[in-house]
DNA sequence: TAAATGAGAACGAACGTTCGCTCTTTTTAT
DNA sequence: ATAAAAAGAGCGAACGTTCGTTCTCATTTA
């Protein structure tokens, strides 16, 4: 009876015989066409970076983005309700690749050195995470996009705010923990330090030195300096 | 004879009554027409300003300035020929006075105050000269949106850089003369360390504090503290 | 009188999106 | 197992709208 509740489409089942669950729907996240849709999905966002990177939200068209992804509009809008919804999924990509460069932040016992990988890390356009969300050398450009358009779309300013209020959790975490062993003493106000190491950090990101010529570890004693002067770790 | 190639706007005359300069060239800068033709253009750009900060450079559109300047298509256009060429002026009256606050650098005999004065009065939205371009609080909104023109905009791009080399002159003459005399000891190259300080600083101007109830003055320790960690200046 | 100014309709192009259609794959019924 | 039916996937023309810009014509100013 419940079964023809349940749309059609999510009773379908993958290649391999298992007739038990056929019904069940969960297969659906493995089916054959599931798994087509994800590489569309894919290759759609892939080929609207690009297009994004070149021109900007506004400047790319649907047209280009159809072209770039080799697909006609129809097709890619079975996939993508609105060039709104493309952009607001690269964003969330875009942001949360960056927070998750923070994770690795535990992996180093000086909390110094910990911020200055991250620095690093973000202007050296790698990923944290093999597996995750990808941070290649064009997240770099689309920096000063994603923050001009979060002045004016609220469902991207969502998006920031989310994942940047993520970000500024886990340095303020580490930030305060260290603070409590006595092993910095900031200038001042706690949130503020963050806010500030924050915003000069991606000052440097979007000015996108590398492409300049300006190699990264040059970088780093800069980094290194303003996370000194401003975390101002006490003598041992 | 060479009065019929001139062409016949050139030669209007102010409301001073000089008959002997009515068909001279410059006359034209002080006639009524004239004086006309700049208030209409200034508030052509007031208007794109405040829609371009609402809406973006692409997302407004002409009729939106229009409405805003109380203005019909057919006038805008006889003061500016074309979208574009708004957005050009907009964006170089915006480096020029953000690259004007550097000329009080001067008034200080200490490179780290003339630095952090810097800092504070990019964020805190006043204009260096009281008759320049105007610095005002739309300035920081349109931040992003002028670097992420520039980076698909050939002509937003050559006005940034020309502005912004001047910035990196004026900072890396100010260092190296400290440097010079013994008063600091950066931490690396100075062209970088001018660079560095530079794309930091506009970093926080970017996040709009003040616009976030965080005050100018709070901000302050932190630009001192970063100028002192990457200059070093040496003690007395 | 002649030039400057302005209003507003109108232009062609480009936009994001939808539609109708074909072809293929999957599900259902026999 | 096979035929019929349904759903999915893809294409490209076409939609209605809005864009930046231009044109025409009236009004004001010199």
């Amino acid at each position: 009876m419940a079964d023809h509740i349940l749309p059609k489409q999510l009773t379908g089942m993958a290649d391999e015989k298992s007739d038990h669950e056929s019904h069940c729907f969960v297969a659906k996240l493995f089916g054959k066409r599931a798994q087509n849709r994800e590489v569309q999905e894919a290759r759609i966002l892939e080929a609207a970076t690009n297009c994004f990177v070149r021109a900007g939200f506004r400047g790319a068209s649907m047209n280009d983005i159809c072209s770039e992804a080799g697909m006609s509009p129809g097709a890619l809008y079975r996939y993508f309700p609105s060039k709104e919804s493309i952009i607001e999924t690269i964003v969330a990509s875009h942001r949360k690749a960056s927070a998750e460069i923070l994770n690795r932040m535990d992996e180093y016992d000086n909390i110094i050195d910990a911020l200055v990988m991250v620095g690093v890390d973000h202007v050296r356009k790698k990923s944290a995470d093999a597996a995750g969300t990808s941070w290649d050398e064009r997240s770099a450009l689309l920096f000063s996009e994603v923050r001009a358009e979060a002045m004016r779309n609220e469902a991207v300013a969502a998006q920031c705010e989310l994942y940047e209020g993520q970000m500024r959790e886990k340095l303020l975490s580490v930030v305060s923990a260290a603070k409590t062993k006595g092993e910095i003493n900031p200038v001042g106000d706690l949130e503020l330090v963050v806010a500030t190491l924050a915003a000069m950090g991606e000052g440097v990101v979007m000015r996108n030195f590398p492409a300049q010529g300006v190699p990264v570890e040059a970088l780093e004693p800069m980094f290194r300096a303003l996370a000194v002067a401003i975390l101002r770790p006490v003598q041992k």
